[in-house]
DNA sequence: CTTGGTAATTGACATGAATCAAGAGACAGA
DNA sequence: TCTGTCTCTTGATTCATGTCAATTACCAAG
């Protein structure tokens, strides 16, 4: 249930003051001029088609820090283009055990899950505070039935998400805490710097206990990991600050053959 | 480069001497009276339509077991729908290390990692003598622009991998290896249930070292967590055929909680 | 500035799975 | 049938990471 575009505000004041809470905000969106858009949306389209496209997005909205996106079991009926802000998204089992599957910054496509079941399968959750542009999904089929360049987007960014998974099962099937935390720290700042951020230098939006979730480790050993990169002279760790003072060492640790 | 399904039969007897070898299948193929149709293709398409996805497949083609369908590297040209046999597919790094990312049966599509960047990801290889329905991809965006159902099919199938992916992340990252193999165990016997064999008994189409990669264990711990459950009376394992003597302590092993 | 709560670090110890090694089965090809 | 090669099992030992516990650092609210 998208608000339209057009309809008048509704008592955002009011939704500020409950934290958790998700503020729908209303101003119209154009994909044809953000900045993002050669992040979410396909290049080398013509004016007419750039203008459809501007109608995938049906609305933008804000979630604060620690609120949800969505959640397991809920509706699916968007996809969502993160504009700012950083996610993570993360499955459980029914006897309480999590893992977080991704974490998500600006310009990543999140709520692929849904699309077989039309109900999520996960939950997102924004680690800080955040925005994102609702497309709904009947709309993205729609459109894509009419402009190739768009489906054939749509078949990449799934394709995309697959082969990072794969990624992400090499990692957790086969290699051991350091190459793990050196391979998720390269990924970040690799992501950051195409975002135009610092290569050397980056802010974890996520707990230790995050991190370890995601990469099939105990906090405690993220921390000690840390540490011990930090002996090494490998990086400058100060809380959630990270400095890379080797980032060939760091490739050095995740192409290192330890366990076969 | 499908043959195209009208040519004459290519010295098949040639090829069928040599192992390892892809041998192409000229017989024309129709879905439309294919008894997988409703695990790989969409369901409820109406007379006119259904002829139309008859055009999705190319070709068949047989892989001999041990042989590849594709390889990392190879340029993707179409998505493939197993008819018979039993495929495993597997990622590697440039250390050697590999990750077997899924084993496919009868009516599951194998291939969509290649979508991306026009490139395979993975090895496709065959466990067991199979043969293969070739769907170009170009022709699978083309007719489902056309035809909405095949075009809701092609998204469900992706994000159906997307899904499985994240429960593999799950057992990989926070189960451990008597979760794991249990997991694996009765994921393997339900998914060929639904394709008609026995819900307590199978034949294991890969080795104990497959299975440990898929499962991020030693092939040793594998084969050790079998007798284990052979003692417990859970289930009998005679080299590759394994009966299940108790359904429910497999259940109860994969839901009980153990690592946080 | 104090206080309470969350997050992170570090140490001591326990343990599950890896490693190393030997041997037994199974199976394909001669 | 024999032979060589995989594949699997099982035991002994090691090691990486988990677990438990104590302490410190940080941040937000009062």
């Amino acid at each position: 249930m998208p608000t339209s575009a057009d309809a008048a505000v509704p008592a955002a004041h009011e939704r500020e003051v409950i934290p958790l809470q998700v503020t729908p905000h209303t101003m119209k969106v154009a994909c044809s001029n953000c900045n993002l858009r050669e992040l979410c949306m396909p290049v080398g389209l013509d004016e007419a088609q750039l203008k459809r496209i501007d109608d995938v997005v049906a609305t933008r909205r804000k979630v604060k820090r620690g609120g949800t996106l969505f959640r397991n079991g809920e509706r699916f009926t968007s996809l969502y283009a993160i504009r700012t802000g950083f996610f993570k998204t993360c499955v459980a089992t029914e006897d309480g055990r999590d893992q977080v599957t991704g974490f998500q910054m600006a310009g990543e496509i999140i709520g692929l899950d849904g699309i077989v079941n039309e109900q999520h399968t996960c939950d997102a959750i924004a680690l800080e505070d955040a925005e994102v542009c609702v497309m709904p999904f009947d709309r993205i089929e729609e459109l894509s039935r009419e402009v190739t360049a768009l489906q054939s987007h749509v078949h990449k960014i799934m394709s995309r998400e697959i082969v990072r998974e794969h990624s992400v099962m090499l990692l957790l099937g086969s290699m051991r805490a350091e190459e793990r935390l050196a391979a998720f720290v390269l990924n970040l700042v690799q992501r950051l710097h195409t975002r135009g951020f610092s290569q050397s230098e980056l802010v974890l939006r996520m707990t230790r206990e995050e991190i370890g979730s995601y990469l099939g480790l105990k906090l405690e050993t993220v921390s000690r990991t840390f540490s011990k990169f930090v002996e090494d002279g490998i990086v400058e760790v100060k809380q959630r600050h990270v400095r890379i003072l080797d980032a060939d060492a760091l490739k050095r640790i995740v192409n290192q053959q330890s366990r076969q």
